[in-house]
DNA sequence: GAGACGCTTCGGCCCGCGCCGCAGCGTCGC
DNA sequence: GCGACGCTGCGGCGCGGGCCGAAGCGTCTC
C-alpha cells in the first residue's frame, strides 16, 4: 500500500490551471494588460468566446482571477499579487530551462514588460502619478473612480497625448488598490495611456 | 486573426508538468525527501515503475528535477532553489484559495513540513549539524559521504536514538550542495532520522 | 419598446495523455 | 557465469477535458 495514498497536493490544481497553453496565454495577457473584458482576452488567447468564459470561470474558481462586472462588460484580473509572485517564479524556472543565454530573448522580455506594467505601474509609479495628478487639481475624484479636470485635459494636449481614445467611455480612470504599495493607484484607459506615453 | 496567434508563454509547460497530480504527487515526495530512487518515487505517488518513469523523464526534460545514476539506482532531486521556490509559491496561491483557516491545516502542514526538511535541515541547521558533528568527531568523511565514528555511535543511543533504521544500508550520510546556503549540508537517512527526531 | 452586443451555459465531438503489462537493458549478488 | 533486481521503452486501452456552435440571459443604444 503506497504511503501517500491518493491525496494531490493543493499546488497540483493551480498548476493544472496554470499549465493549459490557453489559459496561460489568457493570463500572460491579464499580466501585461492589469484587467481586460472577457471578449478582448478571447482574441488574446485566439479561442472562441465560449471557451475563454468556460477557461475563465475556472481560473476564477481556483482563485486566480477575479471578476467585476461593469455594464455588459465582465473585467477579469489577475487576483493578487501571490498569483504574480507564482507566475513570475514559473516562468523564472522555465526561462533558464535548457540554458544557455539563447533563446532567453523573447519570452523574458514580454515577463519583464509584464512586470513593467504590472508592478510598476501599479507600483511606486502609479501611485506616485495618481498623488501628482489629484495634487495639482488635474484630476478630482468622483463618485467611483476620477475625472479629468478642464486643467488636466489641457494638460493632456500639452505632452502631446490625444486625449480622444483615452477617455472613451466612461470611468477612464479608477483607483485600484495596489498590494505591494498597499496605496491607490490608477487603473483604466487613462492610466494605459499615459504608460503607453511614458514608453515612448 | 489573433494578436496573439499561437505562442504559448514559457511557464505553461513548466506549469503543467507540475499540474499533473501523479507528478505534484512526485515532486512533493521529492520535496520532503531530498533526492529518492525511482522506485521509491513510484511507490510515494501510486503508480507503476513504468509510469512513474515516464513522469520521472518528462520532469528532468523540463529541468524540474535532476537524476544521478548510482549503481543500479538511478536517484532523483528537485533541481535547483528556483523549482523549489516556484512550488512554494504555487502552494501559497493554493493554499489560501477558498479562504477560510478551516482546511489550511492537512495540506498546509504538509507544505510547512516540507519546507522545513527542505529549508531548515538543508539549510542553516542541517549545516550546523553537520559542522557540529564533524567537530566533535562523531562524524568523519569517508570516500563519499560520512561515517559514524564509534562515538558517535554511542551519542545516537545516548539521544534515544535508535540507530538501526537510520544506518541501513551504506551511504547514510552524505554531503548535498545547498543553495540556500552554498555550503554542505547532510542529506541520507541519518539525516532524516535525525530530524524526525528533533521534531517529537 | 426592438434590436444589437457581450457573456455564459449546454451538447457533442475528438484529440491528448496518463495508465498498465510486457519486454529489454544494465547492475549487483552468488 | 546465472538469476534477481531496478529502471526504462513500447503498444494499447480508456477517460478526462479542450474546442466549437447554438441557444439563452442580461445590458446598453436608439
Amino acid at each position: 500500500m503506497p504511503r501517500t495514498p491518493h491525496v494531490e497536493p493543493r499546488f497540483a490544481r493551480v498548476a493544472a490551471s496554470i499549465g493549459d497553453p490557453t489559459r496561460a496565454r489568457m493570463l500572460a495577457a491579464l499580466l501585461t494588460g492589469t484587467h481586460l473584458p472577457a471578449g478582448e482576452i478571447a482574441r488574446a488567447a485566439g479561442v472562441g468566446a465560449s471557451t475563454a468564459s468556460e477557461h475563465l470561470a475556472k481560473l476564477v474558481h481556483e482563485g486566480l482571477v477575479t471578476v467585476e462586472a461593469r455594464g455588459r462588460h465582465r473585467y477579469y484580473r489577475v487576483a493578487d499579487a501571490d498569483v504574480a509572485r507564482a507566475l513570475e517564479a514559473l516562468s523564472l524556472v522555465a526561462e533558464r530551462g535548457a540554458a544557455g543565454g539563447k533563446w532567453l530573448h523573447e519570452p523574458y522580455r514580454s515577463l519583464k514588460h509584464a512586470r513593467t506594467c504590472y508592478r510598476h505601474l501599479a507600483g511606486e509609479l502609479g501611485v506616485r502619478v495618481l498623488e501628482s495628478l489629484l495634487g495639482r487639481k488635474r484630476l478630482v475624484a468622483i463618485e467611483r473612480g476620477y475625472a479629468l479636470t478642464p486643467a488636466g485635459r489641457s494638460w493632456l494636449g500639452e505632452i502631446g497625448l490625444n486625449g480622444a481614445a483615452a477617455l472613451r467611455g466612461e470611468r477612464y480612470a479608477y483607483p485600484c488598490l495596489d498590494w505591494s504599495e498597499r496605496r491607490d493607484h490608477m487603473a483604466g484607459r487613462l492610466a494605459t495611456a499615459l504608460l503607453d506615453h511614458f514608453m515612448a
